[in-house]
DNA sequence: TATGTCTATGTATAAATATACATAGACATG
DNA sequence: CATGTCTATGTATATTTATACATAGACATA
């Protein structure tokens, strides 16, 4: 790696971190002001690497956003906080929430993956989660059951 | 506002927690999967309104992001962290730092917008700060040591 | 030295995103 | 009711960003 290009990285970052950079031209510009001339083609690249993202503010960090979270201890929090009552009907398992409740919890149950689930739907108190048949409802029951004890 | 955006909204916001959605045509699909159909335009205007923004992991929420920071005390904090020296040179003035230290130093000193300031120039353990003239400098000169008492 | 590999970068363009403009429906008011 | 305003949205396109490909220089090694 060229002393150059580490010395560019440092100094996008000093420039994003003092003013609002709106786009990757204008970061252009402002370094062909301090004679480092390279194309908006090498900027991309740099602002990957540097793990910058684009916000309405400029170019921000995204090292400091939250990682994704371990997918069964997020479901089973989220269960405790929660759930109310399991209703299964056939190929469907019915999740009562308190109001406003539903959409967390479906986001958590959508992130763990269960090979079971085809489809989820969430209203504002209610997630409804579609399998294939009664079967894999029923496995899916136990565990969702296995996670609240 | 229509009641279809606002669960929109709460779609989008599950979606993105769920899984990596890498493009706006890619959330866009996933929506019509569950008979939601709108535009990647809508769609462009939906994320901006959430405050999501693009990163290598799929769509992020900002709100979680930095703000800025205020500006003085971040330079004061910034001085007394790497400042070790500060050497006025006509309308000059050289601030040396440990290493490293110099790309902090020169991003806080950006961040205070002092008028007097035309550019500044940051190596590894020097900061070079350019005014106008002696005068301009020995007014920014006193603001500066006045931070590190 | 000749050759291979690797990194950085430019050029040209593809891909992704934002937006100017138009319109439709909801609602309020003369 | 006619008219004005406001929000949401689509269409078409402008703007912005990413990338396939080519190349140049640094470095290692036969």
């Amino acid at each position: 790696m060229s002393a150059t290009k580490t010395f560019r990285h440092g100094q996008i970052l000093r420039l994003v971190t003092a003013e609002r950079v709106g786009n990757q031209e204008e970061l252009r510009r402002r370094l062909a002001q301090q004679k480092m001339r390279v194309t908006q083609a090498t900027l991309s690249r740099d602002l990957h690497e540097l793990k910058l993202v684009k916000t309405d503010q400029g170019y921000k960090t995204a090292a400091l956003l939250p990682e994704e979270l371990p997918a069964l201890p997020a479901l089973a929090r989220a269960l405790r906080e929660f759930l109310l009552d399991i209703r299964p009907a056939e190929n469907l398992l019915v999740l009562k929430t308190p109001p406003s409740g539903a959409q967390p919890l479906a986001a958590a149950v959508d992130g763990a993956k269960f090979p079971e689930i085809a489809g989820t739907i969430a209203g504002d108190d209610t997630v409804l989660i579609i399998t294939p048949n009664r079967k894999t409802r029923e496995s899916l029951q136990k565990k969702i059951e296995a996670q609240v004890k």
